[in-house]
DNA sequence: AACTGCTATGGAAAGGCTTCCACAATATTG
DNA sequence: CAATATTGTGGAAGCCTTTCCATAGCAGTT
């Protein structure tokens, strides 16, 4: 059926190896055998066999790529950093997203299977217990983005910093009574950005309220979702009638979003009535003009091709952590002076 | 480094056809042989080499995935659809993400390139000139989704009907002066929505106005952007400003988008000025309450894998083509009576 | 005891490539 | 012009499986 480099070589009356050689241009090798070599085998519309060169070469030009599916947005702007760079590498992408936290181990023993792929990007999630051990013996490169273990290389973002910046943002508009939307705090960012917020809060002078505190209750993911944001919005309001907070700082956008639906079925409007800055700056964000914090996403994904590429180079060398600061991002639910962000 | 069946044969006094065996579990082999050598394997924790055995086995266990990365949200669902389905079956996706056109050709080069997929997804592009003969030699088994092309299995959404469901809905409401905001003629999906949109006209015996017609200029992905729908509204308000439509049809969710923000830049809101019907339901849509017509994305991605392992299993069968119909969602953009569906 | 018919097993071959080693052919040097 | 260095080439070995063929071992027949 497919055209191998026998056909090439008996075609051309050479020996197998030299059409490797010519293939591959390798120094030793005379330029009219090689360029005879390669009309032939574009006559024949020769195409190597990927896997057999793998095996041969010990290596398979793709990496495996283990994301949750439930950070939907972050995922396809990240997935696009590194698709663009991958490409111009020559390198393939094996997907492996993650919709329930138990399909992480099955995925990350799949990607393992020897000689399936030459590293293994990681993201969002722990990385389970046992694996890290054994993806150091098995000498299989991995980075770790928006996660973090002390013995792999980690692309970060600082949550702290970022909620510090947003919270300090709000006081600096002049708000008093700041509240705060959480995710669950078993989830590390979660944690993070908490104490961001406590810290510019204190910083500031400004008493923190537990009735304006809350973390959401549904658990997908780990309450990083709109019904969520939801929840915790509609309790707050409903149980602050007379007292309402003048600006929350929430865990993500997408809580954000949920916590906007329920401030409108209430008939409140931010900024107007409660002021709303969100974190992640989805894409969705820039469409309902949702003041946030932005992670530089496209760039994450990019970094951590490359530093994957160090690492399939050359192994030998301790793991290096980079953290982003996130930035703010200017829209219009926190009452600026209207700065319409058309983008 | 990695454990071979040979180490495994060795340490069991056995063959390496006899080890082979017992892993695969071929039926001609003793069964405490068989348990022997399994436990063994399992002792030295050994991982078949996937491309080995690929090599071996001339199957590779791997689709290759080529779709947009511009319909984003499209995207994202489909591909939960895909991953879940091709998870059950054993088997490893390979995405190419396309961000710019002239890509395609490339990405579908390198899946075609021998051994590498046991078979290509195609999405909601055209498939470049010269390959369907190209995939068809190769006896490639190819699934296109979103896209057709008589000689391959297909999966597609009825574009003309649902448009005229849309816009039929809309005269239901009473709505009388229907304008259309449509992307590219390019593409054939807005070439049949926009079939389907005169058809309902015509059969409500309504007029069709030229001026509440626009097609969005911007070309990005076609004029399925959301800019593209900001400027299109833009212009349609700005002509008309004395004599409003009541109502609009866009071709896309993304654009409905854009021309609310439009709207909403001019002190129009939906559905009190103008009603707005979209199409897609992206995940967008539910949180602003946008009326569309929604097409059911991950039961498509679940079809689409079900008939590519048909073809893998065997390719020797004319193409098969699946429709689906867009099924409304009534949110708030139209006016309904203030259906408020939290979801 | 000799034969037949199974079953289980060993190991070569095949899958398609790269790479290494040996050697032939050519070029360089004194 | 012989001796040496250089370059280019053929093809075996190796990468790790699966699969096929031949055979050893054994139970059952006559």
């Amino acid at each position: 059926m497919g055209v191998t480099i026998y056909d090439i070589a008996r075609e051309a009356n050479v020996g197998i190896g030299t059409v490797s050689r010519a293939l591959n241009n390798h120094p030793k090798i005379a330029a009219k055998t090689k360029n005879r070599i390669l009309e032939i085998s574009r006559r024949m519309s020769y195409q190597p066999h990927a896997y057999a060169q793998g095996l041969a070469k010990r290596k398979t030009n793709t990496i495996a790529l283990i994301m949750p599916f439930f950070t939907n947005y972050f995922f396809v702007e990240v997935l696009q950093g590194i698709q663009d760079k991958i490409t111009d590498l020559g390198y393939d992408i094996m997907l492996y997203g993650v919709n329930q936290t138990n399909q992480v181990e099955e995925y990350l023993k799949r990607a393992i299977q020897k000689g399936k792929v030459d590293g293994i990007l990681f993201f969002s999630m722990k990385l389970p217990d046992g694996f890290d051990t054994r993806l150091k013996e098995l000498q299989l490169p991995t980075i770790l983005v928006d996660t973090f273990h002390p013995d792999f290389d980690s692309i970060t973002v600082q949550n702290e910093e970022g909620a510090y910046v947003a919270t300090r943002y709000l006081v600096k508009l002049g708000y008093k009574k700041i509240g705060m939307i959480n995710a669950s705090l078993d989830s590390e960012p979660a944690r993070m950005r908490y104490n961001g917020y406590r810290r510019a809060l204190e910083e500031a002078k400004l008493p923190f309220y537990e009735r304006y505190f809350r973390i959401s209750k549904h658990s997908k993911a780990d309450g990083f979702n709109r019904e969520a944001g939801y929840q915790a919005m509609s309790e707050v309001i409903d149980k602050n009638r007379e007292d309402l907070p003048e600006a929350f700082f929430i865990s993500s956008d997408i809580q954000a979003i949920g916590a906007l639906n329920a401030m409108k079925d209430r008939k409140l409007t931010a900024p107007d009535d409660i002021a709303i800055l969100g974190f992640d700056d989805i894409e969705l964000a820039k469409h309902i003009g949702l003041t946030t914090m932005r992670q530089p996403m496209y760039q994450m994904g990019v970094l951590a091709v490359e530093k994957l590429f160090h690492r399939i180079q050359n192994n030998d060398f301790p793991p290096s952590h980079t953290t982003f600061s996130p930035t703010l991002i200017v829209r219009e639910t926190c009452g600026t002076e209207k700065q319409q962000t058309k983008s």
